[in-house]
DNA sequence: AGCCGCAGTGCAAGCGCTTGCACGTTGGAC
DNA sequence: GTCCAACGTGCAAGCGCTTGCACTGCGGCT
């Protein structure tokens, strides 16, 4: 209420000019003369003027706001790329409007359809719905991906290659022989590219689909005693701490027993014990690049690029070497690649 | 823009009757006939009408629109209130606009100055800024604090008499009778008041104020090893997982040499070697609290209630009895308290 | 000297919706 | 049979801002 009361028309008295004036010093300064525009800017100050985003959307069909979905807040890893978009935005002077769609995919599209025409685009994580729904629901509204590749929308995701060829190429050089992969709920893009991937490596245990939770690892634990993997690269680092735990509660020890790579290198990854080798996303950067992906469609681009992020392996104590090991990497490096 | 182009005018034409109807039908059904209503209802559902929150807003003075501020949302902790706080959101019809301060005090104020106005509330999570600041901001305007206790605001907060006296009294009741109890930032409400309570309590070592993350955990450990403590009770879990890795890496050992009872429960508490003891905070309720309080605000209420909510224990095991211990007490509770 | 172009402002028409008010209609109550 | 209270609906005035268009000078051009 208070600097509402505050309006154009008032700051316009103020500087004693037309109220289309002070619209435009905000709007498009270049068209108005200088001293014109020093005096609007010492009103606005003076009367502590913000303007109102309902009548400006109304008017200019612009929201300055932009939507972000995300599958589970709680989810550190969404959470991080939450944070840098909120960061892109606020820098770009917009706002952002969260929605979490606890990981139902029918209420993704349903709060898209509920937001479109009060946000200027989407940032949509892990989205399950297919592709060609997302565009008939929100039309032609700029639209990013965020771990999820999509013919025509613009996206930016992991290099899901990369981060099975990481994990078990460091877990051969440590001499392991038999490796397992676990894969991932196949309604997660990434669950379905890393089983395409790690289908095409040789000699490799593919195991699951396992979700992605402690319970699940522990539970896994079992069968990988049974099937006498001395080596695992998990879904993530959550599930990776699961077979952990697993481990320990039959009595037996990783890394001794067995080693463990986790994936995103949640921060709980490195209090654990052991702390977890595990192939690191670069969450910051997803978000970033989330953001600007948007942002160029904002203004106006109509490129659909298609970003992939390198990952990188941090090597802690869940994986040891074997006596028959050759040689170490730690903390390889994989670029980009289309 | 395919959504967008319908508006309430086409309503009212497919419907046959005035656009106001429409209108009513949508905000105020009981003032509209049956017969006129099921058409209306019948017209929005045939046209896929979405109404613009920005005319709305712009005729109504309401934005349908909750703004939440927390300083860190990669904080599960927070990350939980968010969530809640977005599911009564949902319930109710609203948005949720999300501003993470990332714990600058100066963010917080100036965040709040430019929602104004586009948002009919604030929900803010362990505001630093001081409570007539706030006020001063936001006016009038609808405004819940959580995790902080302040003059004439609505709150809701854990009760932290409770996470002391459950902590202490477990860990005394388990024997030991040098027992440390680590206080948080200054800057944080829970921080002073814990610091308050814990002073009132005899035979208590009060250590820091420590910063809540895993390194001071981890530095903090020597430290209680010097003075010869038994059992303690962090400031939170992140740093009580930081004096297990701590005492881990001296060559000592977590229940065996120094009993940890942290506070929250977060994620990682249960998935920690050993598991966690920790005053657990219900974050869902939390959540579910601060939306209910800011929902009565919106609705007219003028009470500024304080909730403060129960913590219980949860009992895993990284505390022991010693030798001495008298009685146990598994997962104990405490109630409000004013 | 007259014209054109253009920079700088004012003007007013909305954007899509809410809401106080006015205007019929009905159906009791007297 | 009249009168009055609801009740249900139409009417129109904005909410605060953006923007295409019109207008006024002024300098440079021919």
């Amino acid at each position: 209420m208070s600097s509402q009361a505050v309006t154009l028309a008032d700051v316009a008295v103020e500087a004693g000019v037309h109220p289309s004036t002070v619209s435009r010093v905000l709007s498009r300064p270049q068209l108005i003369g200088e001293p014109t525009r020093t005096a609007v800017h010492a009103a606005i100050d003076k009367l502590g003027y913000t303007p109102n985003r309902a009548a400006r959307q109304l008017a200019g069909g612009r929201t300055g706001t932009i939507g972000v979905l995300v599958p589970d807040i709680t989810n550190p890893f969404f959470a991080q790329v939450v944070r840098s978009v909120q960061q892109g935005c606020r820098r770009n002077g917009l706002t952002m409007l969260l929605a979490d769609t606890e990981q139902r995919e029918a209420d993704e599209l349903l709060e898209a359809r509920a937001l479109v025409g009060s946000v200027d685009g989407f940032v949509v994580c892990s989205p399950v719905a297919a592709a060609d729904k997302w565009l008939q629901v929100i039309g032609d509204a700029p639209l990013v991906f965020v771990n999820r590749r999509a013919k025509g929308v613009a996206s930016v995701a992991l290099d899901q290659e990369a981060i099975i060829e990481l994990g078990v190429t460091h877990l051969r050089a440590a001499g392991h022989r038999s490796i397992a992969v676990v894969r991932g709920p196949v309604a997660y893009w990434s669950g379905r590219e890393r089983d395409r991937v790690s289908r095409r490596l040789p000699d490799l245990l593919s195991l699951g689909p396992v979700r992605p939770t402690f319970e699940a690892g522990i539970a896994l634990a079992n069968n990988l005693m049974a099937l006498g993997v001395t080596g695992v690269l998990a879904f993530n680092d959550v599930q990776a701490l699961g077979i952990v735990a697993g481990y320990r509660a039959a009595g037996r020890s990783v890394p001794r027993d067995l080693s463990v790579v986790g994936s995103d290198d949640i921060a709980a990854a490195a209090m654990s014990d052991p702390p977890l080798t595990t192939v690191a996303a670069p969450v910051q950067q997803l978000g970033d690049a989330a953001f600007d992906l948007i942002a160029e469609l904002l203004a106006g681009s109509t490129e659909r690029k298609e970003i992939t992020l390198p990952v990188t392996l941090t090597v802690r104590a869940s994986t040891r070497e074997t006596s028959s090991a050759s040689s170490t990497n730690r903390s390889a490096k994989k670029g980009n690649h289309p």
